[in-house]
DNA sequence: GCCGAACCGTAACGTACGGTACGGCCAATC
DNA sequence: GATTGGCCGTACCGTACGTTACGGTTCGGC
């Protein structure tokens, strides 16, 4: 044991590192299928007996790649929950605007095709790693939004997680499962502008308080 | 080329033929990855040599599956265009129950997996063939219920396209995403009907129109 | 009863790929 | 300036799997 291992540490990785996990992801967007530890070697100007040292196996390897992407993605900033109607309705486009730029991303589709083909066998955990950092990170900066809306009576529900998932559902819709199987499906800046834009006015249609009280 | 290739043909396969596309249906189930054209032959009782002769490669044995499980789910019944908002409730949560059933059940889950996991090489267009039979065949279908609920004056919408990707939002949410990366998620009975029931209750606060013309 | 076709079971072949070993290069250290 | 350690490039090994080939068996038609 010992050496340099960053298989399941939480230690961060190395630069030279960094740079050999960015291009795993750029391989993965790319070739999609082909992503064969001697393509990585040869993408990333190292040898495959540094690969191994460094990650362990392939499958270390992966676990790294997914890690990396998603600490980067988690870098957004933290939402301060606020009081009023328009700072809310303008906090839940932002966060659906973000989502709809993650899920359609090339980046996030290859790392999903690729968790999910490896959910499939029952070896590795990658489906973990990406739920907890996409849908899961993403209800839990999502949660305080809701909850102070609510403490301050702009929205009303029993269950946070119930109006996350309605949110959640109204934002994705279908995009994220067409994108997944292929379908040449493109949201250019207008259209996620669009789209969230619908979908927070949906969701507050559904969850707002009517006439919220006029504090006049 | 003659012969028995029923690779891409419109034909139907015979019934020893089924027997073996379910026999890779249920290996897809139980074992996820380990879909080898020799598991296939042991599991149906059948040679290699077979296979080959009536699907041509590994790629047509696939694609046949996709094609014969798509056939069973589509011999779902045609929903009569209804005129009153009871039935257009009913019809709805109807549609709803049933795809929350298709995309929760293993077979979808594992038919779904294997066809993003071919997305991401540019071979075959398992995906394409799953969307058509999925995602677009119940836009299909859903579409003239639609239609005429605006008809009657019980739906208010411009674009029957975008009211439907809501509705499908509304029913889905996360859910098969989370069942795609492996999150051990179980729909009873129960739940899906009580998720049915709230998405339809949602889509028609939505979409209805509100105080739909009492006819006493 | 015989023939040929279809099919089963299995062995064999070629290739792709994960993982390992080794020789050479370069930079830091003494 | 020799030594040591980290790393690159590449050759190599074992295995898994798609695909093909072949001997044996069953069965319908004559």
């Amino acid at each position: 044991m010992s050496a340099t291992r960053n298989t399941a540490d939480t230690e961060e990785p190395t630069a030279r590192q960094q740079a050999v996990l960015d291009a795993v992801l750029s391989l993965m967007v790319e070739e999609g299928d082909q992503l064969t530890m001697t393509a990585v070697a040869r993408r990333a100007s190292c040898s495959k007996e540094t690969l191994y040292k460094w990650f362990g196996d392939r499958d270390g390897l992966l676990t790294a790649t997914v890690r990396w992407q998603a600490a980067r993605v988690r870098a957004g900033r933290y939402d301060r929950p606020t009081l009023d109607i328009a700072a809310l309705h303008d906090s839940l486009k932002g966060f659906a605007a973000t989502w709809l730029t993650v899920i359609s991303s090339p980046t996030s589709i290859a790392l999903n095709r690729l968790a999910i083909g490896d959910a499939a066998s029952r070896k590795s955990n990658l489906g973990r790693i990406v739920l907890e950092n996409g849908r899961f990170a993403i209800a839990e900066r999502l949660r305080p939004v809701l909850e102070a809306g609510r403490e301050a009576g702009l929205l009303a529900f029993d269950d946070s997680e119930t109006a996350f998932r309605t949110f959640f559902g109204l934002v994705g819709r279908d995009v994220q499962i067409r994108l997944l199987l292929g379908d040449s499906l493109t949201l250019g800046r207008g259209e996620i502008e669009r789209d969230a834009a619908r979908a927070t006015d949906q969701f507050l249609a559904l969850y707002g308080r009517k006439t919220a009280a006029p504090e006049a």
